[in-house]
DNA sequence: GCTATTGTATTTGTTATTCTTATACAACAC
DNA sequence: GTGTTGTATAAGAATAACAAATACAATAGC
């Protein structure tokens, strides 16, 4: 028996509801029903009469109910005994992030994170997409920060902001009269623009390629890096224009070195987002601090631009953002 | 995490050994190693020091275990319960078995059961082995008694007994003088013999044809029923002779209708046996009464003709003495 | 009663995982 | 060293888990 499928079961009856139950345990409704199901089966016994709206308790569901709650208790604690005695007192987070993750926004979490949990640490390291993935199957870091979480093998992505695109642009360049939340360019303006963009290969540069192809625009590219930073000072240097996440940008738009113009997308169409994951090893306990700290990183998201998180995300859901 | 896994560990433990618990459990060794690591690189802790010969408990591993113990001890106390509130009280045992097992043998089990379990019953219940498998799947009979045991599907199969094939021919036949445990035909002796037979189609009919092809032996086909009981009229009347699994003969040979000679296999090749196995739906829960009409059932398999079952079937092993 | 609504079950195809078999490897014994 | 025993690892096959789509069931509203 899965203890997955007990602790499911439990937020079915907690919940009073199989939907609800399987949001809260990242599946889908048809899952928690299987769960349950399968349960049933093995016991032979009708846990839930489903005869009646709303569905009740059997005698033997509470029973089993009472047992499982506890039994879950228990074996929580344990996991939660073997941690403390490896790692005997003060928890680090150690926490790999992609280069472009603006450093102010995060050195405002681990400002609250260290009052909020005492004692607690967190290490953040920026690199490479590719080596944040792998530091992470090494289990060198807990988390990771990533853009265009890519789901698949060992990994779970948590959705965590959805930065907006704009265009950056040098401030006497003739774009620059049209920033302002209110203004703003369209695709259409971009054609012939000469283009500082990302290297090929990178999920951005292929989501921005996208967009530009859906809108017909043609751009004239002058140059590709593999970072921001480079792409930042490309444009400043006068080479050309660049489609960026609108909060890396907030630095060199302070300093009036660059000017941040909103891209508005066609009536149908997306707007250009950039989401940023909170990735980690599936299957894999997080200890007490981890949890707290993305419990911290999620919990605010709608103060920042574009957030919009579920709070508690179906798989299906959480998977797609996470593209 | 699988309660499953928990328990291997925690056999893993208690017998010092991998393989060992391994077996207990029904599963290849490799699975139970593999069932450690998957419960270590979850908990992020080692819990077996495997650096020494034999290996050691880690610290983590000792407060692993015995939170594990418990743990599962309270689970399966959660399943009794359940249980127990189902079925108040007196178990009854539905065995649904196919015709040819022999009658006299389970009566005795059947016997010797109620006086050890006061207050359960055992209702046998005789018919084809399609039917068998159906009142399995349907949760209309609690375990299956049946040859050549198809273990696919949703079913588990313990092999039980291993019923010697031997000719079963008229008293006037030339091979009645061959009678006896020393004696018996060999295959060769048949070719050309008038052959009463099983169904083309019957697991059972494979098997001897496979071994007269094997034998390089032709007989003459005079009649195919789908039962042993119409096999052993037709050889009564005379009809030809046939090749039918020895306990099952008894009654005829006692009142001297028939005669049963032993068949020899070549030097090298196996015996031909019948392979009886019990069977129960997999991933379901047994009722404590039929565990024990199980143990009873296999106990004394080697008091039996040809019986020689480990006692802790490793898995691989279990499937293939059921085909 | 009849229909709409809401929440759960089923079916089906796909993806993950778990398992076994075969083989490699490690620790110890000699 | 070399052999022996017990465990890990790799690869492929067998299962199981899952989600999406859809069917179904119990009630509420009419």
């Amino acid at each position: 028996m899965h203890l997955e499928s007990l602790g499911i079961f439990c937020d079915v009856v907690r919940h009073q509801s199989f939907s609800r139950a399987a949001a809260v345990h990242s599946v889908s409704q048809s899952a928690a029903s299987q769960a349950v199901r399968q349960i049933e089966q093995r016991l032979g016994a009708q846990l839930i009469d489903r005869s009646t709206r709303p569905w009740r308790l059997t005698p033997e569901g509470k029973l089993f109910f009472q047992g499982c709650q506890e039994i879950l208790e228990r074996y929580h604690e344990l996991e939660d005994a073997v941690q403390r005695r490896q790692h005997p007192s003060g928890y680090t987070v150690r926490v790999a992030s992609i280069y472009s993750v603006p450093l102010h926004d995060l050195s405002g979490y681990v400002e609250r994170f260290q009052s909020l949990v005492p004692g607690a640490t967190v290490d953040i390291a920026y690199m490479h997409p590719d080596q944040v993935y792998e530091r992470i199957l090494n289990d060198q870091s807990d988390l990771g920060l990533i853009s265009f979480a890519n789901p698949g093998r060992g990994f779970t992505a948590i959705p965590w902001q959805r930065q907006t695109m704009a265009v950056a642009c040098p401030p006497g360049h003739r774009f620059a009269r049209l920033a302002g939340e209110q203004r703003g360019v369209l695709p259409q303006d971009l054609a012939g623009e000469s283009f500082v963009t990302f290297d090929r290969g990178l999920p951005v540069r292929r989501q921005i390629d996208r967009f530009l192809r859906k809108h017909d625009v043609d751009m004239t590219v002058v140059a590709e890096f593999d970072n921001i930073e480079n792409i930042k000072q490309a444009v400043e240097d006068g080479a050309g224009v660049a489609i960026l996440p609108a909060p890396t940008l907030r630095q060199e738009v302070r300093r009036h070195a660059l000017v941040t113009v909103p891209l508005r997308a066609a009536a149908d169409g997306a707007p250009l987002v950039r989401p940023l994951s909170i990735v980690h090893r599936r299957k894999r306990r997080l200890n007490p601090a981890v949890t707290e700290f993305i419990k911290l990183l999620c919990a605010d998201d709608d103060t920042r631009d574009t957030a919009q998180r579920t709070p508690a995300p179906t798989a299906p859901a959480a998977r797609e953002a996470a593209r």
